[in-house]
DNA sequence: CGTTGTTTTGACTTTATTCAAGCATGGTGG
DNA sequence: CCACCATGCTTGAATAAAGTCAAAACAACG
């Protein structure tokens, strides 16, 4: 039925539960993503009270905002189906993109300190989000200490994200930090139960750019060269890793030598 | 006693209360960095309750570690005087700064997740930093909302802060970036009730460098030539902030023009 | 089927890195 | 107390990697 109204291909529809009517308010605990997402841990009856302040939002189209920078923080987000980057406009109308998001991924974290979120959240394709009001999310986190932890767990996990990302950036060549963030895509789709594989890159290369902090020409010209060394096969937007051993001893070596 | 017992100039010795001498126990209360870490908005009954868990360690000479990559998360640690930094080595040895960190700063944030620490923090200079036992504190979480409160703000804050960090390393230039590191520094100082200009690097040229993704030679010379034009003064690690627009104006210029 | 947006390619330039010395500084032991 | 060594910092010249600009090729969409 969702599979249906979302219209997209089979993999994008993970927490699609099938059968009742409504159920919107009871889909945390039969959700395929469980454990990636703030129900993991929970008991069946605390799970059933976070269903309750969990509603399943309107589709996304491609393009369309989930939130706002500078919006007020009225609720988190968790990503349903499809697939979303979270960016940030700095004064001079700049978009630096700080992350790609899928299915499973809690948005809305970097908000909480102030109530107020810091980046916009936008689809990269059809998407369908699950949304969690804040205030009484907030209400059950003291009531809950399953819950509470399954949060906490997140917000450090998204913490070790950065702190990976952070060294990539810092410590690889061009072609390092494209074999990276391919690495990293594929591991993703093996969390989520799909093959490690042929990855489809939802986003843009002016977004892969931006995010790897390269310009949309290198990214090309990088992929191009790993495709022409047998490492990867690239049709538009799909990527096929052909050598992941290979791929991955990019992704490790070092650009620099050690200064100390 | 304290600020003589530690030995270190006056700005460092910021959490010292003076007084009684088994103070240890009840530092949290009286601590003048509470407004920066665990004990904000905890009321006077919830505070003796953390101070309870919390004991100030050892001091940790310059270059000695709190804790190290790998080991088990038994506590978080907030810095009470002094400078740290956290560092992750990688598979070949490098070694990457992920930050610096001052008084108030809580660290082993990242490693809640898998109860795993997955950066080594070591001291800067001699330091001290309070211990806050993690199993104690994960219970006392489910008993104090202001507390369970006060830590997600704080991740959140962290979350923010590595937001912001990877928005100068995409978009800036390498005078930007040191621009950057430069106002921060300074930024935090004036959040501890310090003048804002002159800024002490604790951290020699390498750590900067690892840290700003650059080579220490270029630290060297973007600082000169920051010298040069009159927007700082610079004696060995003493920085001071001649001209602060101008510094903000190098951290605000985007090095690259947008794409689209 | 033309218009628009995205991706690729090529030639050229800039910027930061590399390599190689040289200079301070601070601590140690003779 | 001073020579000496280790460490950290600076400087200069050559190099390479990635950025810029311009244009063409390609795909998508109405």
């Amino acid at each position: 039925m969702l599979g249906v109204r979302t219209g997209l291909p089979v993999e994008h529809c993970m927490p699609v539960v099938a059968g009742e009517m409504d159920l919107w308010r009871r889909a945390c605990g039969r959700c395929s993503l469980q454990r990636l997402c703030l129900p993991y841990g929970l008991d069946g009856s605390d799970i059933m009270r976070l269903e309750q302040l969990v509603s399943i939002d309107n589709p996304v189209a491609c393009g369309h905002v989930v939130f706002e920078q500078g919006d007020y923080l009225s609720a988190l987000y968790a990503v349903r189906s499809g697939a979303m980057k979270s960016v940030i406009i700095d004064e001079d109308g700049l978009e630096q993109v700080l992350g790609f998001h899928y299915p499973g991924d809690l948005l809305g974290l970097d908000g909480m300190a102030d109530r107020q979120h810091h980046c916009s959240a936008l689809a990269l394709e059809h998407s369908t989000v699950c949304r969690i009001p804040f205030e009484r999310l907030d209400a059950l986190l003291d009531e809950l200490p399953s819950l509470r932890r399954q949060l906490m767990r997140l917000m450090s996990q998204a913490l070790l994200d950065d702190e990976e990302l952070l060294m990539s950036l810092g410590r690889k060549s061009s072609e390092g930090r494209i074999a990276s963030l391919l690495l990293s895509l594929s591991h993703r789709r093996e969390l989520r139960g799909l093959a490690a594989t042929p990855v489809r890159l939802a986003m843009k290369r002016a977004d892969l750019a931006s995010f790897l902090r390269m310009r949309t020409e290198t990214i090309s010209r990088v992929l191009k060269r790993l495709q022409v060394d047998g490492i990867i096969r690239l049709d538009k937007r799909d990527v096929d890793i052909v050598d992941p051993g290979q791929l991955r001893a990019w992704a490790g070596r070092s650009a620099w030598l050690a200064d100390q």
